[in-house]
This record gives structure tokens, sequence and C-alpha cells, in this order.
DNA sequence: CTGTTAGCGCTTTCAA
DNA sequence: TTGAAAGCGCTAACAG
């Protein structure tokens, strides 16, 4: 069931079933309700594809992400998800658990048209997607913190977030912060470590540089860091990491050492995944708004497609300070 | 750069170009090489939407789920993407939180020319998903235990699985078992309970209707399940779940009224996410087994593909005990 | 072995 | 206010 074939049965031809269905005001009335009358009727399902092939436009955006498995990400999906299919756009996930997956994922892009692509893989060589520039596809990048033409980038407030946690701590009565990170190697890793950083010396705390660890954004790595970290002596009485599968991780460790959380040491994630007020202790974490993340990602990506030449637009979301049960006022066992 | 362009530079037609894309013998060989060093050296990337457009063939399946955020059905994605993308088809993911968002993504599916869909929402109507029937498109439930023509199913044998559990459990003493399940108006929720069942009484143990409640596959389900079952004397010794995520509500609304798992009830969910093994305590849970999912739901539609009108394939995937630390040997305090 | 050609369904000029 | 027609890029049927 095709265009043409309303238009014999409404007496029209294509040009104004068209004209219809997009809503164009050229239509007479009259004309135009026979026509919906029809499209009703028969449940009538317009071909993207051809506009499509046509101009190039696929009402398409891609979503490159490290790891669909890992909560943040899946619960960014929701969201975006949801936000696009309010128009009729459609997600082309793609999950790049290497560099050459990278690679293939790009040429996916390119060969399905996308009117435009969110990175949050950061960990790969930014090279890989270069192509996607030169198609001259309009990129939303996350926490890259520099825009280009035709390339935006949504920031997280990872300074204000770690300030509040650092504050909340020393509230707390704590002084010697430990922080477990992400893999080096990245850029946002950098950026939350420095912010982690700068909140500890804002807060007229002393900063230990043996009290940091390199962890890899997962569960393994929380776990492995924490145990390096307790080798140190004076061990730190509350702990920062760069996410909350770190911080899970983090449990663990301390958990098979026979330490407990908040009463050995508190423990503060990051990102506030569903789960994070699941496991025991229910997790103190810096939420990091996922709606809101995807709304600036998606005005982004709307901004530059009018016209790919045009900057980027630079968005900033904020986090916030959830505080639940992973942190407690420092005793005399962890002082 | 299409297929006339890349002919031009090679002196031949484009139909020749594009055999030789799709590797057909019937090409001189020194001809296929002469397009081929074009191709690489353009880097050529082909148009697929001119492929759909034509056949209607868009190298695309549906994927509907209930829930992106469960991490069963991320992990379960994760192993979907990663087989689609080896052969360079795509997925459509619509997360369907409501019967209206079903309605569309079947609309959307339609749009866009899918080749064929998995269907693992089935708390909805599977009125809904007809008009995928009515256009010929392949489809795949999620235990739903019934084929028919284009349409295939890929079980889950709980039934195993529950007698896994149910046998350890009876091994460290446990005669009162309870069930937390999912919604009862789920055909998949009734299976899962009537597995329970099964495996109780096969195991010569007596089966306590009162120990039974309904969940949502949900953590606050799983909480507030577990709440009401316990107000029931005697307290059942030991609850098996009807998915993790149900386990982990337990586990937080045990901890809530002061108990402790396995030291006062032990405990086994279904599915073993991801996170199964890093909540306190390590979850003994069933496993299924993600990637033998996603294969066999490959395999349905590939074979469901070639011809429509074929009755759909019937797959069962097995379900493994994986032993934690949530269920312990029955103690006088839970006896 | 290779080229010519038609046509998938849509939208948008241009003409009436 | 409407219609005719072109053309997006590809592939398969057919002709040579």
């Amino acid at each position: 069931m095709n265009m043409r074939a309303i238009a014999q049965q409404a007496g029209v031809s294509s040009a104004t079933v068209s004209r219809v269905i997009n809503g164009s005001p050229l239509v007479k009335e009259e004309t135009a309700q026979r026509v919906r009358e029809i499209l009703e009727r028969v449940n009538f399902i317009p071909n993207p594809v051809a506009t499509t092939l046509k101009y190039g436009r696929s009402k398409t955006y891609g979503l490159i992400v490290p790891d669909i498995s890992n909560p943040f990400f899946s619960e960014f999906l929701v969201e975006f998800e949801d936000l696009l299919a309010e128009t009729d756009y459609e997600v082309l996930l793609t999950n790049v658990q290497s560099s050459s997956k990278l690679v293939k994922s790009v040429r996916r892009m390119l060969m399905r048209q996308v009117d435009g692509a969110v990175f949050m893989a950061s960990e790969y060589d930014t090279h890989d997607v270069e192509p996607l520039f030169l198609h001259k596809i309009p990129l939303v990048t996350i926490d890259r913190r520099s825009v280009q033409a035709g390339c935006s980038d949504v920031a997280i407030d990872f300074e204000g977030g770690y300030q509040q946690a650092v504050q909340h701590l020393r509230e707390l009565g704590h002084k010697r912060l430990g922080y477990i990170g992400g893999t080096e190697a990245l850029y946002t890793s950098r950026v939350r470590a420095e912010a982690f950083r700068m909140a500890v010396v804002n807060s007229g705390l002393c900063y230990y540089p043996n009290l940091v660890r390199e962890g890899d954004y997962r569960v393994v790595g929380g776990e492995r860091a924490i145990v390096s970290l307790f080798q140190e002596t004076p061990r730190p009485t509350a702990i920062l990491t760069a996410n909350d599968l770190t911080a899970f991780g983090a449990i663990r460790g301390l958990h098979n050492m026979g330490l407990s959380v908040p009463g050995d040491v508190s423990l503060v994630g990051l990102d506030d995944v569903l789960l994070a007020d699941v496991l025991q202790p229910p997790l103190t974490t810096i939420r990091i708004p996922r709606r809101q993340m995807a709304e600036a990602c998606l005005k982004a990506l709307n901004h530059t497609r009018e016209n790919v030449e045009r900057l980027g637009l630079r968005y900033c979301v904020p986090a916030e300070l959830i505080v639940r049960e992973s942190t407690a006022r420092v005793t005399e066992s962890t002082h």
C-alpha cells in the first residue's frame, strides 16, 4: 500500500496525498478531508525509506556507547529512545567494546544515513569517528568539553558534584579522602580526577596523591583499586569514585577484606544508577540527570542539523549529591 | 559517492560494480580486481537504503523490550547487537513501558521495514503486535511456548532451573519454600510459578500456596512481596524469585526488617545479571544464557525470513543454578 | 562476462 | 489548488 494507491482511491494525485500527510496548507480542506478518511480507513503506513533515499534524511540518530550493559548507559538510552520516539526518530545503537568495533560502527552509521550521532565512547580515539565529520554528520560528544563546526558537547558538572560530596564528607569529619578514577588514558577520567582534586583543595582539605587510584569504570576495577588503596597508611577515611560501578566494586573489595561501609570507610559513587539504593548499604552518590542529558543531546543535534557549518552548542548538566547510607561520621576506628 | 561514480572510474557499468560488491562469480577476476581497488581507494560506502526501497529488505531486526534499564534486557541486547553487527544488520530497539507505546512501536517497525522482530514484552496484549503478522514480518516471541506460521518461540527452561534450585535447597535442609513471582497477568509469570510448584512437588517437598506472592519483575515488587510473605507463620526458610531484581528487592526488604540473607532466610534469584555477584550477599541464582538466547532468536529469524509461511521454530535454552552466598544450610533460627 | 534498463515510494519543483 | 514528472542508489532480469 503506497501513496499512489491512496491517491487512486481518493481520485487525486500522489503529490496531493503527500501534501496531506505532511500537513501542507496548500490543499483544499475538502480534498484533504477525503484523503485523510482513506488514510485512516486503510491504516496507511508511509514508507520513510523512500524519503531517506531521495533526501538523505533518515530520521535516525546514532548512539555510540562503550557498554550498554553498564546501567548508566542503558538508563540514558531509555530517555533518549523515549524522546526520539515522540518525533518518529529511531536510535541506531552501537556497543563498541573495542576500537575495531568503533570503526565498523562508524561505517554502519554512514551506511544507514544517520542524521546525527551521539558519541559516548570517548575511550576510543576520536580519530576513528572522523569519517562522520567528513560526511558532515552532526555530532554530540559527551564531556569532551570542546566544540567545533557541527560538533556539540554535553558536559557534566563533575566539579559541582564532587564539591558537594567533599563538603558533605568534611562536615562528617573526614579529612583523608581517597579517589578511584576511571581509565587514565581517557580525557573524561582526567577531568573527573582533576574535579576531585579541586574539590578537596577548595574545601580546605589536604589532597593526598597517594590515595588516588585508577579504575576502569567497572566493578572489577573498583575492587582491584580498593585493595591497593588500603595498603597505604594511614588509610583514607572516605573514598570518592568515578562512577557507581566502581563504588560497587569497592564495596565488594572492602567486604572481602572484612571491612564495612560506612563503618570503616565512607564511600561516594557517581551516576546514581537505579540499583544504587538497592545494594547494601544504599549508596551515597552524585546523580547525573539522564533525562536532561538526553534532552541536551537532542537539542544540540537539532541545532546543527539545520546547518552543519554552524558551531556546535555547549551544554553542561548539573550533578547533585544524593545522601544515603554509605557515608557516615568519621569514627575512632577510621580515624 | 555512488556505484555509478565508481563504475565510471573503473570504466565499467554500475551493474558490474554491484556484482563485485556482492561477490557475484560472474565477473572476470581482472575486472573485479580493478573495481575493488577503486572501492578501497575511495573508501566506498554503499547505500543500503536503496536496496531497502527496492526490495523491502532492510537488514534490520526489531527488538521490543519492556524495560531496557532492566539489566537482563540490556545484557541480552549486548549479545543481540553483537551478533547482528557481524552481518551488518541493525537493531531497531523499542522500549515499551505502556501499551500505547507498543502500538506506536509496532508502527515504527513496519515503517522501517524490519525483516523480523523479537518480542520480549509479553506483558502486553499480543493483539497489539498483530499488524506485524498481517504484514508477514517474521516474529520471535520469548517464552510464549507456542509457534505458528512465521512465528517462532524461544522458551527458557524454568522447570529445569527451579528444579536445580529446589534440589539445592532441599540438600541444605530447607522444607518450607516461598516464591515471589512476576505479574500474574503475564503468561510467562504463570509458567514460572507453575515451574516452581512442580519443582517443589517433584522434590518431595510440600507446596505451600500461602507462601507464594506476586511481584512485578522489579525491585519494588520484590520488596513489597517479602514484607507480606513474612507475615505468614511459620515463615518460609528459603525463597525463590521470578528474576534477580525481585530478589534484590527481597534482600532490601529483609534488611529493612532487620533480617539477614542467608542467616535468616535463603534466597535464589533468576537471570544472573552482572551485578548478581556484586550485591551483598552475592546472589545464588539461576543463570539464563543471554548469548544462547540471542543466537536462538537469530536462527529463528533467519529460518522464517526465507519463507514466512513456514512454521516457526521452537527453541528452549537451558537454565543453570549458580550457587553463591545467598543460600545456606537451614539453622535453628530459621527452622 | 558485461551493459542497459526499469522501478522500488516518496517529495518537490514546475506547469497548469 | 492540483497534477505530472524527475530522481534519489541499487539490483535483477534480460539482452548481447
